[in-house]
DNA sequence: TTGAAAGCGCTAACAG
DNA sequence: CTGTTAGCGCTTTCAA
């Protein structure tokens, strides 16, 4: 196996002997430059340099991984599917791995996969990577039982505990109660007496989290918890539970664990003949592009999809880098509340129901809705 | 740097060796198994995957990679952005390599980048892979120019001719030009007399395939071709178009080159008080999921993001695995329109204006538009 | 059907 | 500051 088929042919990619022969240095001395390496005087550095420009030079990653022991890829573990939140989160990780030096593998874990995250994180482990993401994982057989998969690499879980064992668990971006409790405090506010749940499917952490969020806060406020519809993130499903919903006359108040479902909702509503916010107000969660423009504007909580995988990837890279230090803390994401003009204060009651305003908050009004675009500044 | 620190310790991750040894064989016979190469008895196997299950062993894929040439992954290069169609068109990627065994390494190219594609691919180049997917280049800089990179494996580009230089490009999905001839000729076949225009940006190719899909049909249809006005993608940019076009009652239909700015149109309309699809008729482009509940109900072409990449993938395997043999035919990914509310006959007009049906369709009336689930059947 | 030997291109110690 | 010497764990000849 004489590389480059006998005669000297220019065919094969140049390796860094060939550098080195053209440098007139020794291949050790090309690896040093690369490397960035100290030792190596400016002349020969930029010797060195053209030479490799000259041959078109690019170091070889698999003999690198090889010889160090280190991929220099971190693998991320998604869900398979366009959603606003997970897909966000992709894109915040990529973001915020580039300025790492680390290259970005992925593989999805489709719902109903037999194989799962198990089966995804395995295959990263194949591929080789340094380090794990796991984004919004969701629950799945043994996730936090006894044959939870094995890992030998650190691991960051974004928005969810950890559904594996491995030598450093990181997780990040679970404050989802906090800003579910942001939305519900604002329904209150505004007067209504309770806050009904338009939940996401309860397999996902982050729908766990935020129904959580939600039913604390109404506990805190003495308030009734009223049953929780459960949806599927999609717009249809919210739909669906918006003509159950729009049946009862005592719904004044919902906070929809995400945007596509109060879209639905608001949909179902308003064909109901319940006007938003008049009737109901409802609020939404993730600020998704178009929430500003839909009617009514959505008054939703947006998610910092960006700081989280920044902050999370900025103390995994810390953890791969030095394994033995303790790892970095976490902090809070910031909470944030974007009032538009799907919730109002609640309609006079004609029936005299069960209300007095109880515990009613000084705040009944409802703070001025920003014009259409409230929140999202205009590009170009 | 005898492995394993002396003591004969079980530290290090198992090698072939290792299995060899226990399985009692020599290590070629290891790799011949988990390669499955014939000329292995069913006994030896079998010995083989018990002692690597007993080991726990693994493959190394940068030993694997370096002695074969191959690393065995596919580069992808997105926009860096969550929206629905480069999100997609993403998740359809990695949906369809799953099945061909080659890993997915994702870079994202941010607008305004100063590296832009040609860094974004160098980047792959550098992390080693054997193909490349380009997800929807935009405009930039010695795109088509002279100073094109080139790429020494083979490249797939979707939705857009190539911007760089390589062996075999192939390109898939780019059939936008037909899908909004659809979007075009429904629009006149409900009556209208031309179709005004909001398209993407510019410097997407897919926004102006969109654009001269439009062109070319009003002018195949003898129509005036109205000015363009040009959005950002974004529901914020459909916003600002609708309330330049809200003020110009000549227009009754419009279609816009994506759902999002498709919604922010709708929105501005509505508020300048006038009705969808009553006094405008409005198709848009995607079918985002929301599409089907935001009111109105938005008639839009569907974008066959599964199919598109799906084909384009096993062509773009079939090329690197056959490096020699002829590329693999694209085929026509399916064009298809959603018809739900957005969009109507015009309305009469009270001013003798300049129009008379010319060239008008027979078929004028609106095909009933579906219930408000239209399109999306609801999960679960 | 199996095995032995020789690298793939680089990094890691250790000398100079 | 620079070079030498060994491997990293696999696949690839080639031989048995």
């Amino acid at each position: 196996m004489t590389r480059g088929s006998g005669r000297g042919g220019s065919s094969a990619a140049p390796r860094s002997v060939d550098v080195a022969r053209l440098a007139g240095v020794s291949q050790k001395t090309v690896s040093r430059v690369f490397n960035d390496e100290q030792y190596v005087s400016a002349e020969v550095r930029r010797r060195v340099l053209e030479a490799a420009e000259e041959l078109g030079y690019r170091r070889n990653n698999a003999a690198r991984a090889l010889a160090s022991g280190r991929t220099r890829s971190i693998g991320v573990v998604t869900l398979g599917t366009a959603l606003y939140g997970p897909a966000s989160l992709l894109m915040g990780v990529e973001r915020a791995l580039r300025d790492t030096g680390y290259a970005l593998r992925v593989v999805n874990t489709m719902e109903g996969d037999p194989a799962g995250i198990t089966g995804a994180v395995d295959s990263l482990l194949d591929q080789g990577v340094d380090g794990i993401v796991i984004s919004e994982p969701i629950d799945e057989r043994g996730a936090d039982g006894a044959d939870a998969l094995r890992v030998g690499v650190p691991v960051l879980v974004l928005g969810a505990p950890s559904p594996v064992a491995a030598p450093t668990v990181l997780t990040a971006g679970d404050g989802a109660d906090l800003m579910a409790r942001a939305a519900t405090e604002h329904l209150l506010e505004l007067g209504h007496l309770t806050v009904h749940h338009l939940a996401g499917p309860q397999r996902w952490y982050a729908a766990r989290d935020r129904l959580e969020g939600w039913r604390t806060t109404l506990a805190a406020h003495g308030r009734d918890v009223p049953p929780v519809v459960e949806g599927d993130w999609s717009a249809a499903s919210g739909y669906a539970a918006g003509r159950e919903l729009a049946a009862d006359t005592a719904v004044t108040a919902v906070f929809a664990a995400n945007d596509d479902m109060a879209i639905g909702l608001i949909r179902a509503l308003t064909e109901a003949g319940r006007r938003v916010p008049r009737d109901v107000s409802v609020v939404g969660f993730d600020d998704v592009p178009v929430a500003a423009y839909v009617t009514p504007p959505l008054t939703t909580v947006p998610q910092p999809f960006d700081a989280v995988a920044q902050e999370g990837l900025k103390r995994l890279v810390h953890t791969i880098e030095n394994p033995e230090a303790d790892p970095l803390p976490a902090s809070d994401p910031p909470v944030d509340l974007v009032v538009r003009s799907s919730t109002a204060p609640p309609p006079h009651r004609t029936t005299p129901g069960r209300g007095r305003r109880a515990t009613a908050p000084s705040r009944a009004a409802a703070p001025a809705p920003p014009p259409a675009n409230g929140g999202h500044p205009t590009p170009r």
